[in-house]
DNA sequence: TTGTAAGCGTTATCAA
DNA sequence: TTGATAACGCTTACAA
């Protein structure tokens, strides 16, 4: 078979304006909904872009009205599975309101963000600086963040809510007899991993267990610093009687050191992990259970809401709760 | 605290050239690197664009230029982690090689290749027809497609090999002393469910060994799909001695099911998967590991050369071999 | 109801 | 070494 490499099918608005017999105008405002075109115009004009295979050049559009339906999500750690469940919720909602939804990394979130493309942002990593968010955001391009707070008014923020289950969770362990706790943090300046640890310490003072700085061990979310943070205590001082870990990840890297080590989970150490992904339910870990598929619909809708006009929107806290699997029997 | 919110803080190339007094096409030049600048100039001009927060406007460029640095990956299946390795795979290429990533889904795909946004494609998503992508492949807008193929001079493939690990799983298991097989299919039109049945029936043919279309099932990839396939076995006929599934997600739903039924796996029924999905490692699941990270960076640097210009490019084969675990023990 | 023309922010050509 | 200007594809007053 031979093939013919057109230099390029791809049609213009002149291209169809020219076979349609009307102006490039008539078919901008055909494509644009406007009322101004006749009945009979506006469907030949339909017809001819079909056929034409005509899709608006998104550069020029943009440039010329500012205006587009694209939303952005930014996002940045490719370990948690965790995150394609939110992208799977803020695609349906981005769908169900008809706009377009593009993923993008920290590399390159400046740029889009700049160029005009989008109508807004739904950014989780932190790595994309404070300041970088308040200097891109306006009332024309409104931004949602997930766990994180920015003092802006056209940057909202759509959050776990991290102390309350986190408190039910180690209120339970305690009631269920444990008293030397250990504390695998993720990075240290983000909320959500200084609400987790806040609401640690607060059950603990609650019930007058102490808590040694020893026992706080900070990791970065992945498999491997649990690991590494289990196979230190382990190592180096006495085993807690139960790891509460800032996340499942980390969790389960503690789970994998401590049974290379001969001490069984849970009759030896107790674990317990936050998110409860995938694999906190096949290993049977006690977790937190984050919503993570309405979390993504919820910022989204916000975010086109807000888009839309909607004015006096307060920042949104999305509930979580403990799950209590095996990794966690009775101590008493 | 009160905020005004500035109509735009963003300052275009306008700004700077008046800024630094000098014109427009000046400070195009110093920004593209061009030689014909003074030296004192360009320092001037780079400063001034630091001071004002300038960031080249995309819209503008691509308008005029017609050229871009985007590079769309499209997916669509939100419910295999998988995918986010394959992602980062994808990220790391494009960032090297100072090019964006945009990730879409299938609603938006169409509107983004056709919108001259991007310089080409790596597309995932089998729910794209094959017509689209034929009808927006050119030499100026290349298309890679992951573990697919389609016949057309600009669109080249990256394929994993499932013929030849699966039919070293199959035969190993033969090997072992299986002799009862059934198979849970993924769906029936994709390249790698195809394979990977192929490879299965042709080792069973080898060793002449009998199977009946009544122990073949066709899963959809969904954990869910796994469960009910094996529900199925179990309900209406006899258990086979093992069951060999086109993923891994359906392999953990029918182990799933088996549990909950009574049956012990590995000791009354043993099972396979195929991807090394996280899931796979913690089961102790006898699998075929992809390499998706580099999968996705392999996909990346193809478009990339392609889209350089590199001639004679012929399809990718990446090779995936057996992992071995507990869920499939000698049988003699 | 339709068309004309200006202009969005950039790059590229050519003249100064 | 610089600057004026046309052009990219589109939207939108405004004129017809």
């Amino acid at each position: 078979m031979k093939f013919v490499d057109k230099e390029s099918d791809m049609s213009g608005i002149k291209d169809v304006a020219k076979k349609a017999g009307v102006s490039i105008s008539t078919v901008s405002n055909v494509l644009n909904g406007r009322k101004n075109v006749g009945k009979e115009t506006r469907e030949r004009v339909l017809n001819i872009c079909k056929e034409l295979n005509y899709y608006p050049n998104s550069a020029g559009r943009a440039l010329k009205s500012g205006k587009s339906n694209v939303l952005l999500f930014n996002f940045g750690d490719f370990d948690r599975s965790f995150y394609l469940k939110i992208i799977h919720g803020i695609s349906d909602c981005v769908n169900d309101y008809d706009y377009d939804l593009a993923i993008i990394t920290e590399k390159s979130c400046e740029k889009f963000m700049r160029s005009n493309m989008s109508a807004g942002s739904i950014v989780l990593d932190e790595k994309i600086p404070d300041e970088l968010l308040i200097s891109v955001a306006s009332r024309k391009y409104p931004i949602v963040v997930l766990d994180r707070k920015i003092d802006n008014p056209n940057i909202k923020s759509v959050i776990i809510d991290n102390y309350n289950p986190m408190k039910k969770l180690v209120q339970g362990l305690v009631d269920k007899g444990y008293k030397k706790f250990a504390f695998i943090a993720g990075p240290e300046h983000t909320l959500d991993t200084i609400e987790r640890y806040k609401a640690f310490r607060d059950v603990l003072e609650l019930n007058a267990i102490e808590f040694s700085e020893n026992y706080y061990y900070a990791g970065n979310y992945r498999e491997k610093s649990g690991y590494l943070a289990a196979k230190i205590f382990i190592l180096s001082q006495e085993l807690p009687e139960v790891f509460v870990c800032a996340n499942d990840n980390m969790a389960l890297g503690a789970i994998k050191a401590l049974e290379e080590n001969g001490h069984r989970v849970p009759q030896d150490v107790a674990v317990t992990g936050f998110d409860n992904e995938q694999s906190a339910q096949i290993m049977g870990l006690t977790t937190v259970d984050i919503p993570k598929y309405e979390l993504g619909f919820i910022a989204a809708k916000y975010l086109i809401e807000y888009i839309k006009g909607k004015k006096q929107m307060h920042d949104i806290l999305v509930e979580a709760k403990v799950i209590w699997r095996e990794t966690t029997p009775d101590r008493k």
